[in-house]
DNA sequence: ACCGTTCAGATACTATCGGTATCTGATTGG
DNA sequence: CCAATCAGATACCGATAGTATCTGAACGGT
């Protein structure tokens, strides 16, 4: 580069033009859906037009990874601050169910999630990007059911496995009944997830 | 009428037309998805143009919701046979457990049924029916699981409207993992049934 | 038996959107 | 200072949901 000190260079503006596309790809997509959000309106929205997208992304299905990406890392983010707060095995489940009802009280990430997981039939790209991801929230919630249920001698009697699929499914079936109608109870989540790793009763 | 041994009538040919469209539009959405079927392929295939569709249904929306209630008129009338077969609370356990895990092992109608359900929040008729045909399989479900528990002593100790949430949760969130990961084991839906409705842990 | 009406379905057209091909002008390295 | 590069713009294509219009066969009243 010419000057040391320049304001920033290709590289760094693309990054900020990817960044722009990824933030609004993301409202649109989580107020509206993915099918009804055009790249071309993405691309105005942020400023840009249809070209910039192209030359960022492969196309809308990467664009959208890229935005469930960033969901996801919040969403993580989120889990592991509810489960460091507390040591304890009341407050650790508290913690987790309350995270659980705040995620499932906005459905909208679950709704665009699971609106985008019926494109992998047709995608392989997606299919594989998303058995990818699936499979790593799946161990990471294991793995949080394991450090529990450990901690609480439990371990013996519960499957982390199966828990966390169980949880899973839950979370995502709820959340896609909860998009549609409001007045879906969500406690369940929290009763189911105390019944697994404490063993009372649903 | 002309002739009243006429072999059909208009309105008769037209609900033939109806129903041929309805077969061929469930065998090509449950095969590669709501929005990768054109109405178009639907039609040709059926035998028909696309004017046939728009003058038998309102649009895609209406052409898919007629899909739908068809599978559900089948599903239905396993979840009765499964339920009616037994009498005893283990056999019926089990006879719905295997229902589900059919179910869910091909669980393209899963996908089908929550990638529409995406639509809903752009059109407020998909939303709406929608609604209210999910409510009626909660209070279907609620209403077996009321009968199960009732007989079984354990009425005062299971919320039925909430065993049907949670059951219907599973169910749809364990179709829409297995749907991209067939390698999800879905045992977890029969276990969590059995806790459910008899309390041993899942 | 005839005839004007109706209407199921066909045909032709429009608008929108994802994706591709091509272009342009500012940044970059030499 | 200049030629190459490349982020992003522009112009285009193909597919598809939906609309407007048309057609011919079935229908009912006479």
């Amino acid at each position: 580069m010419t000057v040391d000190g320049a304001r920033t260079t290709r590289a760094e503006r693309q990054a900020q033009t990817r960044e722009s596309l990824i933030e609004v790809a993301r409202d649109m997509f989580l107020a509206d859906g993915y099918a009804a959000t055009s790249l071309d309106k993405v691309a105005v929205r942020a400023g840009f037009s249809k070209g910039a997208v192209y030359s960022n992304f492969s196309g809308k299905e990467e664009l959208c990874m890229a935005v469930l990406d960033s969901i996801h890392e919040e969403q993580i983010a989120g889990v592991v601050e509810a489960f460091t707060r507390d040591t304890d095995l009341d407050g650790r489940i508290e913690a987790f169910a309350a995270w659980a009802r705040e995620g499932l009280g906005q459905p909208r990430w679950t709704a665009l999630e699971v609106e985008f997981g019926a494109i992998a039939r047709q995608s392989p790209y997606v299919a594989t990007e998303l058995v990818k991801r699936h499979r790593a929230i799946r161990s990471a919630i294991a793995q949080l059911v394991r450090q529990v249920t450990t901690e609480a001698g439990l371990d013996d009697v519960v499957d982390a496995d199966q828990a966390a699929t169980t949880l899973l499914s839950l979370g995502i079936g709820l959340g896609t009944l909860r998009s549609l109608d409001h007045s879906i109870d969500v406690s369940v989540f929290a009763d189911t997830m105390r019944a697994l790793l404490r063993g009372s009763r649903p």
